[in-house]
DNA sequence: GAGGTGACTGCGA
DNA sequence: CTCGCAGCCACCT
């Protein structure tokens, strides 16, 4: 039980990743890079571990690694689902990796900046 | 209470 | 170009 923090930080990360529109993607990194701790990606990739515990949806096929690779794919269930949906989403993966990734690439501290 | 692990990243050799 | 190491923080045993 928290003392006090009505929010955690997995719960800022289902925010930022639920704010991903279809056909984009996101990275580890530039969500832990938003939330101030550019270091603390390892953070993001537990935080969409508990996502599947979240009672929210949460889109965490839209959150892939600094390089376009699908590196958290063999936890969804069943792994394949994460290409399918990218790929379902307009998107080409090869080799688990996002094709043209740059071009779909969507960087909260970016497209949220205020 | 302490140690090990992990859906990552950046830099150095 | 590829390989290896260190830093980060929460969860599990």
């Amino acid at each position: 039980m928290p003392k006090g923090d009505n929010v955690s930080f997995f719960d800022l990360v289902f925010e930022v990743v639920r704010l991903i529109p279809p056909g984009r993607v996101s990275s580890y990194g530039a969500i832990a890079s938003y939330l101030g701790s550019g270091k603390s990606s390892r953070m993001v990739g537990w935080a969409m571990n508990s996502a599947s515990s979240a009672i929210l949806n949460v889109p965490a096929h839209r959150v892939v690694n600094r390089n376009g690779l699908l590196t958290g794919k063999a936890h969804f269930n069943p792994p394949e689902m994460m290409q399918k949906l990218l790929e379902n989403e307009g998107m080409t993966i090869e080799n688990d990796q996002i094709k043209n990734f740059k071009a779909v690439f969507w960087d909260p501290n970016i497209e949220l900046r205020l």
